[in-house]
DNA sequence: AGCTAATAATTAATATATTAATAATTAACA
DNA sequence: TGTTAATTATTAATATATTAATTATTAGCT
């Protein structure tokens, strides 16, 4: 078979890898991290969203999205509200605070996003836009929530429970 | 502009959000967690490896890799060697508990793999690799471990120190 | 109404990511 | 040769990922 290092996931991680820290930077001089700032962009969009969808539209995993709105909120940049009419659902909004600072990150990080796709030609640029999006569609059955046939799954032997580093054999 | 979830930045995360669920499936079944998984893959073809290569070939950020390395270590599958001739280099190898461990996981591996590339025409797949592969050879330069002419730096204002989550206002 | 199952956010426990700092070692060079 | 700078792995501190368990609430049914 091909070399590890070229198959898809090394390949998109790659990907990720090389286009992703110049973005972290921008973030970082506003006092972001990138979870951080994926919740802002989508808060900038809407005036207010439910927490199950906000995880959806950042790819935060809800449980690090808890401790992600939490530090948002003590910094004031969002609040949180539970539902009223189902007190089980949260929803999020960014404060006036949170809202100024669109104006202040996103000129930097779509001049950066210009320069990202300066780097592939138009023909390229479709072939994996394409290309992605078809990934995404295509199994979003198993691969989002697992549906419910999921393996046999043997019984997993841990493999390294912790502690201690001789510095070998 | 574009709607943020089909910025390339996030087509690249869904694509692994979709993708990768079932590959890790495969791993806990063997009690082993990705990054775990990625350095077992990379040892079951060199015989041995220097730390930073395998930080490397892994993508596995140096200090996480100490733990992985670690974890791994006390799990029996992988040893540390520290080089004779420059003591600050650190050489990893498997050992032939770990090396056994190619033979249970690779079919299972190998044949999602399968899936995986089935879920493609021929040129869908070549467009996206084909486009992966360039974004990671365009700026490997200043992505990888930034050049040294960085942005201007403001000073980063912290956006939430932590603990303490009042329902809202 | 009352009981049980389902849903939503959260907590818990562990592993990893990220950035900066540290310790040990080696290279460079005055 | 001795002092300083560069390298390498590691530690430290904090944030996030991951999976399972928990709590609160609501839905479904009888």
């Amino acid at each position: 078979m091909q070399d590890f290092g070229d198959s898809l996931p090394m390949l998109l991680y790659r990907a990720l890898h090389v286009v992703m820290p110049r973005f972290r930077a921008i973030f970082a001089e506003f006092g972001l991290t990138e979870p951080q700032w994926r919740v802002l962009r989508v808060l900038w969009q809407h005036e207010e969203i439910a927490f199950r969808e906000l995880a959806e539209a950042t790819l935060v995993p809800a449980p690090s999205l808890v401790g992600v709105v939490d530090r948002l909120h003590a910094g004031g940049l969002v609040e949180r509200r539970r539902s009223e009419s189902d007190r089980r659902n949260v929803y999020v909004r960014a404060t006036s605070t949170g809202h100024a600072l669109e104006a202040e990150v996103m000129p930097a990080v779509e001049a950066a996003y210009r320069e990202l796709r300066a780097m592939l030609d138009d023909e390229r640029w479709g072939g994996l836009v394409d290309g992605l999006k078809l990934l995404a569609a295509t199994n979003t059955t198993s691969g989002d929530d697992a549906g419910d046939d999921e393996r046999p799954r043997t019984v997993p032997r841990r493999h390294g429970a912790n502690t201690s580093r001789g510095a070998s054999s």
